[in-house]
DNA sequence: GCGATACATGACATAATAGTCTAGATTGCG
DNA sequence: CGCAATCTAGACTATTATGTCATGTATCGC
């Protein structure tokens, strides 16, 4: 059970609009280390799912669609890495049989249900909002506890990540 | 955020082992629709592991390691298809930069990490046996609710899975 | 209008995952 | 012993996820 890049890369970039009200693809990407085209591609999965609206042209850029507190974080990855156990897992993990062996008697079936439901508990409680409320303050508590340190000296006090 | 197909099918074949007490490639094979050489390395990833033990030979098989009581899923689950949030995520998610931009104000890693939790909460609270259990009273449950269905119609009442 | 700055899109290359196949080693039985 | 049933290991292939690249479209300011 693993989260995917783009779940990953994908919020982060959604994270940066917020925080900054308006970017641009060089801006965002920049700041994340991508390359604009990939950077390019996360924005458009995020703009099709109608999170973010684009302005094309010489002062464009992307925005939130809707106030951050509006964007749960569940829809978002959603649509980044789509769902923990969908309808067709199960069809597709038949191995070489049409249909699974375990037709009404799937106690495996009930684990992967706990598991998205806790993983939901957890992300319908958490919007954009709480996540750049929470960037907003790291960023401000940088200095004050950090102040002097040069980068490789920062990695050992965080331990990267 | 997906489960592997690897975490899918070894703990199904750890199940099967399990319930029969002692099991053959060729027969876990069978019940589960896998090809013998597919379901030989799963297994061999779950021995690896010390979950089942193997004798070779003419009356040779798998059986478990230790009581089914004694086997937590989330154990079985980390050797399959690894940690969710793991120590390396985010050293492998720094982009095209040798170190993440967001050292010291990660706001995403908070949410990981609290997904990870409630992950682990349900899956410490399970055991083999549990799953064990689960599965042998839905084969019981199956003759008196089903008796007399061909396959195309069971499929329609269970809505496949 | 035209050039600079942006976004849009789909084909392509690369890497990770999943699953297959070949060859070999061990054990029990007659 | 020699054969059949069984596990073991690792190379190989196919599929999917990731990320890059080339090309095209829109908007603004001059």
């Amino acid at each position: 059970m693993k989260f995917s890049a783009q779940e990953e890369y994908g919020l982060r970039c959604l994270i940066t609009i917020g925080l900054k009200e308006s970017a641009t693809i060089p801006e965002i990407s920049r700041e994340e280390g991508l390359s604009e085209h990939h950077t390019a591609k996360l924005l458009s999965i995020l703009r099709k799912a109608g999170f973010i609206n684009s302005t094309r042209g010489h002062i464009g850029g992307y925005r939130l669609a809707r106030p951050a507190e509006e964007i749960a974080i569940s829809g978002v990855l959603e649509v980044l890495g789509g769902k923990l156990y969908d309808k067709r897992f199960c069809a597709k993990h038949s191995g070489l049989l049409t249909m699974c062996t375990h037709v009404g008697s799937c106690s495996i079936r009930s684990v992967w249900r706990q598991i998205q439901d806790a993983v939901d508990t957890v992300l319908d409680r958490v919007s954009l909002a709480d996540l750049l409320a929470e960037a907003e303050v790291s960023i401000l508590d940088l200095p004050k506890d950090r102040a002097g340190l040069k980068n490789h000296e920062l990695r050992q006090v965080t331990n990267v990540h």
